[in-house]
DNA sequence: TCATTTATGAGAGTTAACTCTCACGAAGAT
DNA sequence: ATCTTCGTGAGAGTTAACTCTCATAAATGA
């Protein structure tokens, strides 16, 4: 009946924990490695080159898309990092510029990820509410400055409408179907959510004062 | 040797073509169904329903994408019949809000077979550029009575900046991503479609007095 | 040291999307 | 009335995403 084991052993000590670590650590080297090199990501594939059998890859991540996005988190930098170059902007378009040809640009280089990533939200959308969403923390980051200088409806809203533009989807909507070359791609998603993010700050100033429905 | 068969017997007339035209049929039915009633869509469910074997599903259609997309041309009305109720309208703002809720109204209702449809061209890109593009026979439709008033240029970036947001993509986003009801979702997406237009045309009417784009 | 955890591997089983081969039976041609 | 073509079905085989169970060996605790 473990005599009143209250002592519970520090987590990251024990040899047994650092086991775990070394293997979860491999695990997601083996799947950044293919990532990385736009290959197809596979849990036999990440099996093999993080030699470790498939069951204990399911044992540390229940599916194949938290493996995936554990991944991605690692190879990205986070908002703040990422949109540092325009840190000191206050032109809500520049930012949100950036921001979006940050996000494609990492769509595109880890395409092979994303796409797995994306395709598996699409089909069991159930478990894509809990992300924490990559765009999100850019489109939030970028638009933080002027939380004071938006209506909280007028900002909801914008930041609905650059959820559809400044995404993966986005991005392969316009090379995939479009046909655009990624560069191209990347630009023309650029100038739509510029061009959104005019319209909420300049041209309807007075949207703020208005009912809003909020979503 | 088959002497000089140049008589290429009309092809909808013998017994065989017939059965092969009911065979097709009988898929593309199964399969509306399916999709009608909002089920999941897969080749065993499909030919269970059908009466026909995997084997046959496999002769008519290579892939159950192809399947899907002939499936879902069958169930929607070509872009002029869709855009009708706005046939008159000469307000661009207006025409593309009533594309974008016509479509994401189709999506929502098509939800199954979209959604596997938008993952495989997600996952599968190379089989995607020859869709016939529901979305761009609508966004075309749509525009089709400013192609004159419009620059070439500008009308393909509009093009484009549609091509994102009219979408189911753009709709799944919403609901999935942002956790908006389907209704909901259709109404931002409808109002982003509608800044997007009126951006592009200049226009810039005050939108108090207007029936607002409500959500 | 001995007994219990526990991290991991091995392997079977399931479903779906495909691919291939073989065989049957009916329509069409001679 | 044959002989051939061809539409179909049956079934095996492959890959991947999972799920489950059982065995093993090493770390841990008493």
């Amino acid at each position: 009946m473990t005599v009143a084991d209250n002592s519970k052993k520090p987590p990251s000590e024990a040899g047994r924990a650092r086991q775990k670590e070394r293997t979860r650590r491999a695990i997601v080297d083996a799947a950044s490695e293919l990532t990385r090199s736009g290959a197809e990501v596979t849990m036999p594939r990440v099996a093999e080159r993080a030699m470790v059998s498939e069951a204990t890859m399911y044992r540390y991540f229940p599916d194949l898309i938290s493996l995936i996005q554990e991944t991605l988190a690692g190879l990205w930098p986070d908002p703040a990092a990422a949109l540092a170059p325009v840190e000191a902007s206050r032109d809500p378009a520049e930012r949100v510029a950036f921001a979006c040809e940050f996000l494609l640009r990492g769509v595109h280089a880890y395409q092979g990820s994303v796409r797995a990533a994306i395709a598996h939200t699409i089909t069991e959308p159930a478990t894509a509410g809990k992300r924490p969403g990559l765009r999100f923390g850019l489109i939030d980051h970028a638009l933080a400055p002027f939380a004071a200088s938006l209506a909280p409806a007028a900002m909801t809203r914008l930041t609905l409408d650059l959820a559809v533009v400044v995404s993966a989807e986005a991005f392969f909507t316009l090379t995939d179907l479009c046909g655009l070359e990624p560069d191209d791609a990347i630009a023309s998603a650029v100038r739509t959510a510029t061009t959104l993010t005019r319209a909420a700050f300049d041209l309807y100033p007075e949207r703020a004062r208005l009912s809003a429905p909020r979503l």
